[in-house]
DNA sequence: CCAAAAAATGTTATCAGTAACATTATTCAG
DNA sequence: CTGAATAATGTTACTGATAACATTTTTTGG
């Protein structure tokens, strides 16, 4: 391995002035910086990182913590968040934790442990705030994606749900939906919460029945929304809604295929909507009325936040920027209400 | 920050045995394991990666630099070597090269700098060879992933190009299709050439006609799909395809939409097969015969072979894994053919 | 042309661990 | 109970780059 010393030495300078052409800091005399310049071009040197890590505290690599990568929202988080980190001369390292709060720890160990100037954290649920305590303890700078965390206070970036959720909500009503089913996520995850608020006063604004037997828990899996199906299935008939609100695209299509396994039509038997969009690069016929998020804009404004904070050009207070959803109306919404009691 | 001198110092040991303590080397009276362990609990201690690798010469950071991770099939590598690097105790930086030779250049460039053990690596095109020598000049291992790169001898994982393009070759040939169109990847892309061969070497063991202008040149994009349709539609009646196999699924996607958007039916008109598949979680309708990729296992096992070169465990000798695609049959290609001159 | 200022370069110590060797404590056979 | 073997722990030096301070060289104004 080459070192900054083989440099000098073949240079005929000291290491300290390597180190100075390198960073480009305090005062070297042209011929001498050429000189060096050749000399490192020549032994093909590349300063080691471990050692300036050692001295300077930083390395220049953020930590992005998931769910999971596979899912199309947070696929379009990490190249944002990658896109604006290498702007800035970071890097990104890439973790899934499943939503498993055991596997977070493990993550965030593992980050405090190596060389990690900051965390893109996308908290599995409420509980993940002992987890984000470690780090404050440890003084390491992170950001809040998509999720808020009760009793964390930092830079966060997140969506605005309820303004998500009310227009589905209107659109829904507005084409005369009157019994409209709630899948949930999980209460202890703020994202779902919030949907689930404005479900509620999307439907009080309209002086629509609230029917808690059309407001069924999920875990934001396909199987979540199909087991919820199977349970508004049972209800009697002038109970079962014409239209269904899922808090995530998965609930969702957990749902339509339940729905479709029951000989029912989408949107003609009942109208499904919800969060997050389908992969708009291989879905050739986007059929779901969705709020669509602003994935790489979560990935890359994160990123932002993250950098300004971890080189001190952020303000004190903590930042919260909220993105707005794209409503896009497909066929899911789009037919006449039947079976209106 | 805390070091190892000051659980040393409280603990009333040397560095030396709490070092020892950590990495569970060298011998340790049991009390003393305890003491030592319950300092390093109480003070919260972290061992300094950047040091300890200033020593050990390694980091337990692998590089992944693909294309985008954004295309469906990248986010399954990704998934696949990240969960088995965390396995074994490795951690992922991720980089999207965009199949931009000077962003590859430059990512090494980074990679190198940092500290990363090896690289898991999707190369731009033939011409990534030199961006690779510099690799191999620092002595860095690398695992090949999907494209292999002539002139480059390493562990590599690829697919099996040409059984999955003869079995979507021979369902369409199966189907009656004599006119098939080939809209080709870029002819430096190993896979594109794997599948133009394939498609060649079908069409003779049929001994159907190969008509050049039904052979178009591409770039894996869905415009590059677009296009090549375009130059389809201005051939003669009696030249113009009833099946098109397209080399990956942009190029499917691009193709179809300029079909539909002037009319044509798939699979009526037109039947269309491609490599690569849809997101299966959030497409509802999945509507393309593909040649399937075991993304994942790209990913899982190309970290496997590159853990294994970094800590010595491998033979000398380059390994080649060759997967097998997955033939999905679906409607875009089934309808009888039309058109049959 | 000289002294003071500025520029250019060098020396030493340090970052947080750990390898290599050194020393002290303990065990155990005879 | 002793000395050799082994276990337990400590010291010192080093990893590669850089901050802080020191020294030498060059520039510049009077």
């Amino acid at each position: 391995m080459v070192t900054i010393r083989d440099i000098a030495k073949k240079a005929g300078v000291s290491a300290m002035t390597v180190s100075r052409v390198i960073n480009q800091s305090g005062n070297i005399k042209e011929s001498t910086r050429k000189k060096v310049e050749k000399v490192i071009q020549e032994m093909n040197y590349i300063p080691n990182s471990a050692a300036r890590s050692l001295t300077s505290k930083e390395t220049k690599i953020l930590g992005l913590l998931i769910t999971d990568i596979t899912n199309p929202l947070f696929t379009h988080v990490a190249r944002g968040a990658e896109d604006k980190a290498r702007e800035m001369g970071y890097r990104l390292l890439l973790s899934n934790t499943d939503g498993d709060l055991h596997k977070e720890a493990d993550y965030l160990k593992f980050f405090l442990s190596t060389p990690v100037d900051g965390i893109l954290f996308e908290a599995c649920n409420d509980r993940s705030k002992e987890n984000l305590n470690l780090l404050i303890e440890h003084d390491i700078p992170f950001v809040l994606l998509d999720r808020s965390v009760p009793g964390i206070h930092t830079d966060q970036v997140i969506l605005d749900n309820r303004k998500g959720t009310f227009e589905l909500m209107e659109h829904l009503i507005k084409q005369g939906h009157k019994k409209i089913a709630l899948l949930q996520g999980p209460a202890d995850i703020s994202t779902a919460r919030s949907r689930h608020e404005a479900y509620m006063k999307a439907m009080e604004k309209h002086a629509l029945d609230i029917n808690p037997h059309l407001m069924l828990a999920g875990d934001f899996t396909q199987n979540g929304g199909f087991q919820a199906v199977l349970r508004l299935l049972s209800l009697p008939d002038d109970e079962f809604p014409t239209a269904i609100f899922a808090a995530n695209i998965f609930l969702a299509i957990g749902a339509i295929k339940c729905l479709r396994n029951q000989g029912y039509h989408i949107p003609d038997d009942v109208a499904v909507v919800c969060f997050d969009d389908v992969d708009p690069f291989t879905d050739l016929d986007p059929f779901l009325t969705v709020a669509a998020q602003p994935a790489y804009q979560f990935g890359y404004i994160g990123a932002q936040l993250l950098i300004e904070r971890i080189e001190n050009k952020a303000p004190q207070k903590p930042r919260e920027v909220i993105l707005a959803p794209e409503i896009i109306i497909r066929k899911s919404s789009l037919a006449p209400v039947r079976n209106v009691n």
